[in-house]
DNA sequence: AATGAATGAGAGTTCATTCAT
DNA sequence: TATGAATGAACTCTCATTCAT
């Protein structure tokens, strides 16, 4: 040990191979149930299955259920918020809010998990989300009424209140994603993730054409 | 039991004013907590002590946890699509559609609960209420769809598909009361039912007007 | 319930009989126990058994094992003192240490269960017994110490250290309970509390006599 | 292994100095916690950190929990009962008993920890030391008690019971190790071994002088 | 000589539900 | 109708120990 290039300190040496594997492994199991069941609704047992791993193991690798949950959250922040973080303030006003539905829709149907998951936690009042809410998605929201706010003010964009704009942009497009059980029922299994584009389009073009 | 008037048969003698009483005491118990924490997150006792009732009594009343669930869905239903079934197919397309989004609001405003529960069912595959969706959604979504197409169709309202027009109208009303906790954060506590009235007014005055 | 005298408020109304026997029935499983076994070692299941309860039983009855071992101390501190408070200011000083000692050999013949159970529990730090030692014990003995120094100030008992003299009858008195499996294989089964009233009788007289 | 030239015979290689420092880490960190926390109370982890080692290499050492517990046991056994070994029976009685007195102070101020790991083990019947008693403490008390018995028998000691004797003096050294959470409260936290040792010289002198 | 990874056997606790009255 | 009492099943989490390297 005298010889050593010592990394013997608490310093929580980069994981191993196997390390990653299994809990990536966690994380995408935990990901499908807690998606689907909720926080309460999931149990240890249904994650261990999905992850091909005994319950201890799993505990081996996270502390307790709650921090399986939180860490999903918070790896998924980032990605959640890229969509909007990805608006232009250089870009032509009313092309950059379409990009940013489309890309919106996209995320509903390719993340579809990813959405519920943090829909379980907004209507459950963000018991393990709500600092986050506050500290990542507050400024960027702010930022981007703020952008809005200047485009309608030089007449760039028609007049609509900025907040209220981005809340409907939300609704509209995770709504295929959350509420996937009902959409589905009334396509007829259809999903037509399509018309919603086409749809979503001329309501924003409608609504924000100068 | 023998010498009862009732025989044992499943003819439910009408409930005695108790009997009403203490059934809608649970249910209003359990609407509360159910929107609030899911099904799985709800425990017997929560709704016993918002009920005021003992937790074998409660199970007097209901066979278990489940019923009480799907009584909740059932009674509300019919409030709950209403706002739709009031759409007049002799008024003015475009009045119509615009005051059932603001029945919608309303409804957001003042049944914040009894839209998260729904959310709630929603989002995890509705296990519980899968049959209604057909049943009682559907047909009316299909009319009410067919209705819109008409009225598209006469040049009264401007051209879009009115499925996705429906399902918008659901997404950017029922918003503010799934995810209030997030509103909550982005309008600073305000919650701005007043302003979500106007923007949700301009929005689909823009999109469908002729 | 209208006629009622109404204790309707959250009064704990006092235990009824099975209550009272089944907290009875626990409290003396879980003092055998925990005095055999300390607090870790003791299992809810082991009190379960010695109880005849179920274990999820135990639990309708005590918040969980913690509480059955706090209950256990607060239900035992006042008794375990009442051999010091009996000590009566207006006796013959020699008469009144030496009656106290003999008392508290009886006590450990007649309660060694109960005498472990502290034991154990200060031997590990009284982590849940801290702050009885100072409200409980401490003010009790400083009075104690302070009458013996009286009584020696006056001449009627031997210069000694009054809050060593305490200790030491504790320890000398509690070892026969506390050491038992020690002191069996050393008297060779006798047990001999006869032996240890004639030794303490005239160890003390010896010390204190003026 | 085959060409390792220690056969596989359970002949113990003699121990590397590697060996020798681990080993000796892991006992010191038990000491440590099963004085703290008693059998049931440690965990192999809690070890494990304390000796600066891997749970597995603590178990290579040792071949499990009990095994460490029952080796600190027999290591400490000798040196505890060193100081009545050291009683000389050619010395001048009053005097060796005295002195074994304050060598028994001395070692619950030393070796508090070493004091309540046996009282633990003692407390709970000596589960895991129950022979040692007979092999190891029984003839040496025996012996110890006989001496004292002839030291009586020639008048150079008052006359008591030499077993009671001995377990006084074990109880009042012990005492201020094993109860010291509770000595610490009512000594405010001073602790006054040199009390004890003025206390008990007194209390021995007076009791034993001829 | 050492350790990251894994696990079976329980531990304490929760909870929907049943029993007895 | 109503409830105090009771419980089986399941849940999260712990821990001594083993496996594989």
């Amino acid at each position: 040990m005298p010889a050593s290039p010592d990394p013997v300190s608490a310093a929580p040496s980069r994981p191993s191979r196997i390390q990653r594997r299994n809990r990536k492994r966690i994380l995408e199991a935990a990901l499908e149930v807690f998606s689907q069941h909720g926080y309460r609704g999931t149990t240890l047992d249904q994650i261990a299955d999905g992850a091909g791993l005994s319950k201890p193991n799993i505990l081996y690798y996270f502390a307790g259920k709650e921090e399986i949950h939180v860490t999903l959250l918070n790896d998924l922040m980032d990605a959640w918020l890229a969509p909007m973080r990805a608006i232009d303030p250089g870009g032509e006003p009313l092309d950059e809010i379409l990009r940013y539905v489309h890309r919106k829709i996209e995320m509903s149907r390719a993340l579809p998990r990813e959405s519920r998951l943090f829909a379980n936690e907004i209507l459950q009042g963000a018991p393990r989300m709500g600092p986050h809410l506050e500290t990542g998605l507050k400024p960027l929201v702010d930022d981007t009424a703020a952008l809005i706010a200047g485009w309608i003010a030089e007449g760039r964009l028609a007049r609509v209140d900025p907040l209220h704009l981005i809340f409907s942009i939300w609704a509209t497009t995770q709504h295929y994603a959350d509420f996937d059980a009902q959409v589905q029922v009334l396509t007829e299994g259809g999903d037509d993730y399509d018309g919603a584009h086409a749809f979503l389009d001329t309501l924003y073009r409608r609504l924000l054409a100068p």
